[in-house]
DNA sequence: GATGACTTCAACCAATGCCG
DNA sequence: CGGCATTGGTTGAAGTCATC
């Protein structure tokens, strides 16, 4: 009885099943390290409901009991969230628990909720006002981020292109026209190395805050090496979306400036260029390795 | 010493993006 | 076009720092 004591709480219990399963995963070939941290946390919560409604342990959930949750789980989340719980749970009867072969697969369930897909873009006094409400070292985050597409992560990243080669990719001599300032590169999605243009004022602005060392950030589990202090990944995103409700009593995150960045430069492209060639310039730019994934962008 | 602006963290949920 | 891997958004609690 006393060496339970410290367990009662399910959600501690939970999260050692969950950490123990995801101990058992390694030497498997392991996804990236966002990825485990979802997997682990996905678990935990899985774990959570079935340890209250089927009494049982994490790993010894078989796959009627899975298909059961999850179709119970389609009713609270949406499908994205209810794909990585289906996911973890697959990737863990795969490669510990033995409940599913290793080519064996869970039933797809389609989420009840559905997703509301709307324009995510800021104008560029919105942005401006978004600044206004942040401290400098933020807003000067917010101003690079909104003048060269970036993702969160990818401010942790930024070296000037003399010092990094970029990735070997196809690019348009259009790339950037019309548009001036300094090239860096960043270090982005799978790891693709790619060119971004920062203008003048804005990089003079960064250079000041190039450090003498370079220091170890970890954001979200996620390990980087950051040649400047500025801020960037979640901390940003939150400081961009408390400063967003702040000014404009409404947030679309802080990736909403990379929409905005894809929007307006379609719409400078568009002037000069038919919309299939501008769209292929704008993918490059944005580091989509098809020109569909930036369409997206610009809903 | 209360209040508000701002940042950070952790936990949960969702969107983005590649590829077969 | 769907499955799956990778990255981002929101929220509440808590901390710091002015300001009144």
């Amino acid at each position: 009885m006393a060496k339970f004591a410290k367990n009662v709480d399910p959600k501690a219990v939970a999260e050692k099943q969950a950490a123990n399963v995801m101990k058992q995963m390694q030497g498997k070939t392991l996804p990236s390290v966002g990825t485990v941290r979802n997997y682990e946390e996905r678990l935990k919560i899985v774990a959570q409901h079935i340890n209250a409604e089927f009494k049982c342990g994490l790993r010894d959930l078989t796959v009627v009991q899975a298909h059961q949750y999850l179709t119970d789980r389609a009713l609270e989340v949406g499908q994205k969230t209810l794909d990585m719980e289906r996911q973890a749970i697959q990737t863990m009867m795969q490669n510990v628990t033995g409940k599913l072969g290793q080519t064996e697969k869970l039933e797809v369930i389609k989420s009840e909720k559905l997703q509301i897909l709307s324009s995510r873009s800021y104008t560029p006094e919105q942005v401006q006002m978004v600044v206004n409400a942040q401290t400098e070292r933020n807003a000067l985050s917010t101003e690079i981020a909104y003048a060269a597409g970036l993702r969160a992560h990818e401010l942790h990243t930024l070296l000037p292109r003399d010092e990094r080669e970029p990735s070997d990719r196809p690019a348009l001599a259009e790339k950037f026209s019309g548009r001036d300032g300094v090239i860096y590169t960043i270090d982005g999605k799978g790891g693709l190395i790619r060119e971004v243009l920062i203008p003048k004022d804005l990089a003079d602005k960064l250079e000041t805050r190039r450090l003498e060392q370079p220091t170890h950030i970890v954001d979200r589990g996620v390990n980087y090496l950051s040649h400047y202090d500025i801020n960037g990944g979640n901390r940003w995103s939150s400081s961009y979306s408390t400063a967003s409700n702040r000014a404009l009593n409404w947030s679309a995150g802080a990736h909403g400036v990379r929409h905005s960045y894809a929007q307006e430069r379609m719409s400078e492209l568009k002037k000069v260029m038919p919309y299939e060639k501008a769209l292929k310039v704008v993918s490059q730019e944005m580091g989509h390795f098809r020109p569909e994934i930036t369409e997206v962008y610009l809903r």
